[in-house]
DNA sequence: TATAAAATATACCGATCGGTATATAATTAG
DNA sequence: CTAATTATATACCGATCGGTATATTTTATA
């Protein structure tokens, strides 16, 4: 990796929590020359604006959070196990996602719709893929047996997805991870008798 | 009302509609001057700063809002049909709350928590309020014998809430009230087999 | 090790932000 | 109708924003 390649990589690590927290719009150059260390020299060697850093601290925030779920599903051997581990993932792991400024998708989501409209279509693209991963988990245990196959596993996916989200919203404004467990519960009640054969 | 009164409602009317669309932050004073055609003396003559205007204008989102559903609920007889007609609000009006910036507290609430933290109280208070009056129409349908005594009403009604705002948040960034209405059965199901006696 | 090239730092730019002091206009009271 | 008061408009302020041109430093190459 070149050295311009190795501090992109390094102001986006370091900028993308910033965002999270502070929000996107709301996160100053300055604000990232603090937390880097760099100057805008630097930055702007690296990224043609702040809005081509912006998706891109997105995109990472995104990918770790892909990265800690796989690596839960990864443990789990049944089609349920793994759609748990995946939908209690927030109530699992609260303290740390909430100090690191909660879910990206709905923290980008709504800047994107407010005024950051360039970055919707990567926002929609995170949320499908999330949504997609819980299908394919529907899915798997659909073709497996574990589950039932009349269910529409993308519909669902989508609902399991908004629960989750919702409750994401409520746990971290009134800073009570009780939601996240009223979720929790729900879903796996949800798959037990709905899901589950 | 006095001719300041008068003014100050005004800007309040003219403002808060921006602000649910663009964002608390994300609007600037020129912004609204725009929109009121009145000018700085004006707006700081009638609000300390712009974060009063900003409370006061979110109060004002979130009022319309609880009349809306309120007349909805207003023409219904059993706690059933009012529950739905809260509930399913959303899914009824998407056209008109999409044009209007979609749901204002979870809009402020996102806001909130990454840096307007100063009207974190008025939105922790507002959302409270909402999920209050739907356990309320829960209470009501179990004191009236509609629904089961045994579900535990708050709890209940902060999981309906959440529900809701997940697919609220969906269909907006996703431009499809689809997910609304996965939202409205969801709920009336919900309310069908685990509320009703 | 000298030199070309790449990467980063520095100093600056115009635009816009929220906010204020003051001048002007509109309203109200005597 | 006039004077006092209230309400609004105007002109300005410092701070900060994203962004850029250029100087300097670091890295890689010969």
């Amino acid at each position: 990796m070149s050295k311009a390649a190795q501090t992109r990589q390094f102001i986006i690590e370091k900028a993308s929590p910033l965002f999270n927290i502070k929000g996107y719009d709301n996160t100053s150059l300055s604000d990232i020359q603090e937390a880097t260390g760099l100057t805008k020299g630097a930055i702007y060697g690296n990224f043609a604006d702040k809005n081509e850093l912006v998706i891109a601290a997105f995109e990472y925030n995104c990918s770790l959070l892909r990265l800690t779920i796989d690596e839960a599903i990864a443990s789990t051997s049944t089609a349920k196990e793994a759609l748990l581990a995946c939908t209690g993932f927030y109530a699992k792991n609260w303290p740390t996602v909430f100090k690191k400024g909660g879910c990206p998708m709905m923290n980008a989501a709504v800047e994107a719709d407010d005024h950051l409209h360039f970055m919707r279509d990567a926002v929609r693209s995170s949320m499908k893929r999330f949504m997609k991963k819980i299908q394919q988990l529907i899915e798997k245990g659909q073709a497996n047996g574990e589950f039932k196959k009349n269910v529409h596993s993308a519909e669902y996916a989508a609902l399991l997805f908004s629960i989750l989200e919702g409750n994401i919203l409520l746990a971290k404004i009134m800073n009570d991870p009780k939601y996240l467990k009223t979720a929790a519960t729900r879903i796996s009640r949800m798959i037990e008798e709905e899901l589950s054969t």
